[in-house]
DNA sequence: TTAATTTTAGTACCTGCTACTAATTGTAAG
DNA sequence: CTTACAATTAGTAGCAGGTACTAAAATTAA
């Protein structure tokens, strides 16, 4: 009851793989990879809790379909929570590890500029503005985790062209503060 | 027959609308929603072209199923085709419309920020670096498709600091150009 | 009123299953 | 050797969400 006992569970440990390198896969496919009959799989998949391939695909789809939409969506990086336009503009990001470096675990810088400059895009009263120049200095690395809190003031306009100053804050550490020049066009 | 082809087109029309906010909708419920037949939603979709609900779910599974890792494998954004520590480094970056404003068309300036840091870091020899200050110049609002050449050059070092100019040209027109002060730590 | 368009109805069949019953094969222990 | 039990295979009914097709009814335009 040895040999058995084996031969199910390295078919079973086959399926497991074959079907995470593949949610593709149909039952008929995998009856005939693994050389047993439609049932045996049915039975495995049961046994280890795989669902059918439908509901794969579809678990596939709407993880990344949220994903995706969720990408596009964010004009604004982060979460806008304050706004008067022309004057002043707040929002939070929460800071994950899908934002660092692998090897030190700092944010990567260009997710706290583009959290700065779509904060200074939204506090403009503008159908459409373009960042003309920024000057940025990053003052404390930001660990992956760490609640961002950005703080966009309006301090000139001149005909089409917009002065911003942006800070963000860590736990009331400054971590990063820029001044941008947006073009209304 | 001006009134009919209005009606029928009308609700072509919100089908595309409903199917495309949310792929994921059956006939059934489309016959609902549109308060005609099932049959009168199987026609309309096979005279637009519109799939099943199984394929379009398995488009989206398969459209994103790859796209996930090359995302965020890429710590240098864009392709570097050139590299000379502590000197100079050229790196390209085709542009698409997932980049862009909607609005606008125009590419957003966080991508673009984010090839000239990734670009200064990694003509940096060092084992670790953070950026410290950046100043922008956005020239030229870039399009979606249109590919970009980015080229830095290492200008100073002192100590731990680097100072990095980096310039992004789109055919042979300078888009963006920058300088970085690097820390090493 | 006639002809054409649009909509609805209904049937057979398809894929890739689930859920279930039952038979067959293997295997090891008493 | 046979009894007991696990493992495998076979087969049927039914389901979701369709396609493909035929045909009738309703609408509308000419």
């Amino acid at each position: 009851m040895l040999k058995t006992k084996t031969a199910k569970q390295a078919r079973q440990d086959q399926l497991i793989e074959i079907i995470e390198n593949d949610p593709f896969v149909t039952d008929d496919s995998l009856s005939d990879q693994l050389k047993v009959s439609i049932q045996t799989i049915r039975l495995d998949r049961m046994m280890l809790g795989i669902p059918e391939l439908r509901t794969r695909i579809k678990v596939v789809a709407k993880e990344n379909y949220n994903k995706v939409r969720t990408l596009s969506q964010s004009e604004i990086v982060g979460e806008l929570l304050d706004l008067e336009l022309n004057n002043r503009a707040i929002s939070v990001l929460d800071t994950d590890v899908s934002m660092v470096f692998e090897k030190t675990q700092i944010v990567k810088g260009h997710h706290i500029f583009a959290m700065a400059e779509s904060l200074s895009l939204a506090v403009i009263d503008a159908e459409v503005a373009i960042t003309g120049v920024a000057n940025l200095k990053y003052n404390i690395p930001v660990k992956a985790g760490e609640k961002l809190v950005a703080k966009a003031k309006v301090t000139q306009i001149k005909e089409n062209e917009y002065y911003v100053h942006v800070f963000i804050n860590a736990h009331d550490e400054q971590v990063f503060r820029s001044k941008f020049i947006m073009k209304a066009v």
